[in-house]
DNA sequence: ATAGGGTTAG
């Protein structure tokens, strides 16, 4: 990247424009230094089609036309955004030998350079050598939000600070820079603070502020508040829906991302790539295939097709949704393949119980050239632990740290937990646990003491329980799955503590919900719900089943050593049976019935539906928290499960 | 000088 740099030829419509004029720099001057290669350059960066912009540099230079102050912000700016320091240095030499360097919007254009660069001393250096006549609001602004963008905060509120003590004028790009650095959560206040003084200086009426702050709440996870915002604003575009879609669904709030989709729809304003992906991944979530599918539609009348974002988003959608062929058709059909999309593949085959597929893709990944990164890992790690594939998840566990160099985090711990703990190996499991070098959080004690219910091992579950419940003492599965490990052990009196414990910690049990797609609309049901406009009919049809499941339990044709009375004793008005009896109502005969849980599936429906598919034409796919479950003829992919 | 983005276990 050797650029020869030579003293050309001044170009010819600005010869009475010389070095010295630009010291008393005026930004009217700038309009007057526009040529052919300039505008070429401007259009480009204006374009983001930054490596041409750059090409177009050197070759400007290489043809002998000098660089001035209206070639600099677009090279410089090109230079941040692909983060190309070592030019960006060249180009700094550049602006000095040709005198542009005294130019306040230059120098602004040098810092902001060099703070997309993590360069942030030379930034520094510019701004501390501009001299107190040259440090303009641009100037600082440029350096705040580079130190935020570094986070830096705490030199962004010095700066500010500096700024107010010498009476620069602050503006509305102050506060963004500001803003946008308060978006841990213990930065809230300060957020909080920001936002009243925005209204106080009357910023607020900037869309650009608005939509920051918006986004510094949802960043900070105060969806509520970001909400208020967002209905305080009398005018909104594009970002600011995108902002508050993309927040709900970042912290998973996916009906309310549907909602507000919905809502969009109804202004002017079209959604773009970024919207279409909050609502995808809200569909990957809620399992709203059929919305999907009309999301899926919108990308290819819109022409949005070819952006990887959406293609990888669509694979997930699809995988999650329980449409395997679909997602692997998109998946198939891609020019090009990240590990993001390779990640949503594996991860789809996982959960649905096809481990071999699932390792048959990692290792075709690896031929393919793909570095591997610790999410893929993740995605490998639970397929293998689903299908059981205990020697070969260990097998990658090793090859993570020891061929790609990769440190195994919180995530891997509990897959490896669950991988050993599934296989029976809890004491091996225990051991990996108490080696970690970090700390391990309550995910993986809680993988221990989920084995621990498998295997029955009381001791273990205790010891996992104490430490999981340290970690997230409000979590109430941890207590309801000791709760189980112990009423499976017939231990009352352990049953009876428990209980005492969640009752002492002010804890329910989240109710449990499931629900079903059909028409485009969702259709919820709580246990013993009787709100849906059918219920009469959907109770007259469970009815129905339950007769039908207690006649097969035990008949003769159902004798696999399964048979369990306890099973079907203290039945009860389940979440999913509603689903089911609703589902199998309304859907055509041969259609796939998916039903989703927000809870994992328990052993008397898991076996109530496996019972009701022996006798319909039907498969059920069941979606709960960590996985799918088919059942189809009396048949269900996951053996392993209880 | 500036606000919005995909994958991840239990």
């Amino acid at each position: 990247m050797t650029t020869q740099y030579s003293e050309p030829p001044p170009p010819p419509h600005h010869h009475h424009h010389h070095s010295k004029k630009l010291l008393h720099f005026q930004p009217k001057i700038i309009a007057h230094t526009s040529t052919p290669w300039n505008n070429r350059l401007r259009e480009l960066a204006k374009q983001c089609q930054f490596a041409q912009a750059l090409t177009l540099y050197r070759q400007m230079l290489r043809s002998g036309n000098c660089p001035n102050t209206f070639t600099f912000p677009f090279a410089l700016k090109s230079c941040a955004a692909l983060v190309i320091p070592l030019m960006g240095l060249q180009l700094h030499t550049h602006v000095v030998k040709t005198g542009c360097e005294p130019d306040p919007y230059i120098r602004t254009s040098l810092i902001s350079m060099y703070c997309k660069c993590s360069l942030i001393q030379n930034a520094r250096k510019v701004f501390d050598e501009s001299g107190q006549l040259g440090k303009l609001t641009i100037c600082y602004n440029a350096l705040i939000s580079g130190y935020t963008f570094n986070s830096k905060f705490v030199d962004a509120v010095l700066l500010f600070s500096q700024m107010r003590k010498e009476g620069v004028l602050v503006n509305s790009v102050t506060m963004l820079g500001l803003i946008s650095g308060c978006t841990l959560p213990n930065h809230l206040a300060i957020g909080m603070y920001l936002h009243c003084s925005s209204v106080k200086f009357g910023f607020d009426t900037d869309l650009s502020v608005s939509n920051c702050l918006l986004t510094m709440y949802v960043k900070c996870g105060e969806v509520a508040y970001a909400r208020e915002l967002f209905d305080a604003m009398p005018e909104k575009d594009l970002i600011t829906w995108n902002a508050m879609i993309s927040g709900y669904a970042q912290n998973g709030f996916a009906k309310h991302v549907l909602e507000l989709y919905h809502e969009m729809e109804l202004t002017e304003i079209h959604p773009d790539p970024v919207t279409l992906l909050g609502v995808l991944s809200s569909c990957a979530n809620l399992g709203a295939q059929s919305i999907g599918c009309q999301v899926e539609r919108r990308i290819e009348y819109r022409g949005f097709q070819s952006n990887p974002f959406l293609t990888n988003a669509l694979i997930n959608m699809y995988a999650r949704c329980g449409n395997l062929v679909k997602a692997r058709a998109i998946f198939d059909s891609m020019a090009e393949r990240s590990v993001i999309s390779w990640t949503a593949i594996i991860g789809g085959y996982g959960m649905h119980g096809h481990g071999e597929i699932a390792v048959q893709l990692f290792d075709k990944m690896i031929k393919t050239g793909i570095r591997p990164d610790e999410t893929v890992f993740v995605s490998i790690l639970s397929a293998c632990s689903h299908a059981g594939l205990t020697d070969k998840g260990l097998e990658y566990y090793e090859a993570m740290e020891m061929k790609y160099n990769l440190q195994p985090g919180p995530e891997h711990y509990s897959c490896m937990v669950d991988l050993l703990g599934r296989a029976g190996r809890l004491k091996e499991a225990k051991e990996l646990i108490e080696s970690m070098q970090g700390k391990p959080d309550g995910a993986v004690w809680g993988a221990l003491l989920g084995a621990c219910k498998i295997h029955k091992n009381i001791e273990i579950a205790e010891l996992a329980f104490e430490r999981v419940i340290e970690l997230e003492p409000t979590n109430i599965g941890y207590y309801v799955l000791l709760s189980n490990i112990y009423s499976d052990a017939q231990n009352l009196e352990g049953v009876l503590r428990v209980r005492v414990m969640m009752r002492e910690r002010k804890l329910r049990k989240d109710p449990g919900c499931s629900y079903v797609e059909y028409k485009g609309k969702v259709h919820l049901f709580f246990a013993g719900d009787i709100s849906h406009p059918q219920t009469k009919e959907i109770y007259r049809k469970l009815t129905e089943l339950e007769n039908l499941v207690k006649e097969l339990h035990t008949s003769p044709k159902f004798d696999q050593g399964e048979r369990n009375e306890e099973l079907l004793i203290g039945t009860g008005v389940h979440s999913e049976k509603l689903a089911v009896a609703f589902a199998l109502l309304n859907t055509r005969s041969g259609a796939d019935i998916i039903v989703i849980k927000n809870l994992r599936v328990c052993v008397h429906c898991h076996l109530f539906i496996k019972l009701v598919s022996t006798t319909v034409d039907h498969q059920f796919v069941v979606r709960d928290p960590t996985r799918f479950h088919h059942f189809r003829n009396g048949v269900c992919s996951c053996k392993d499960y209880w």
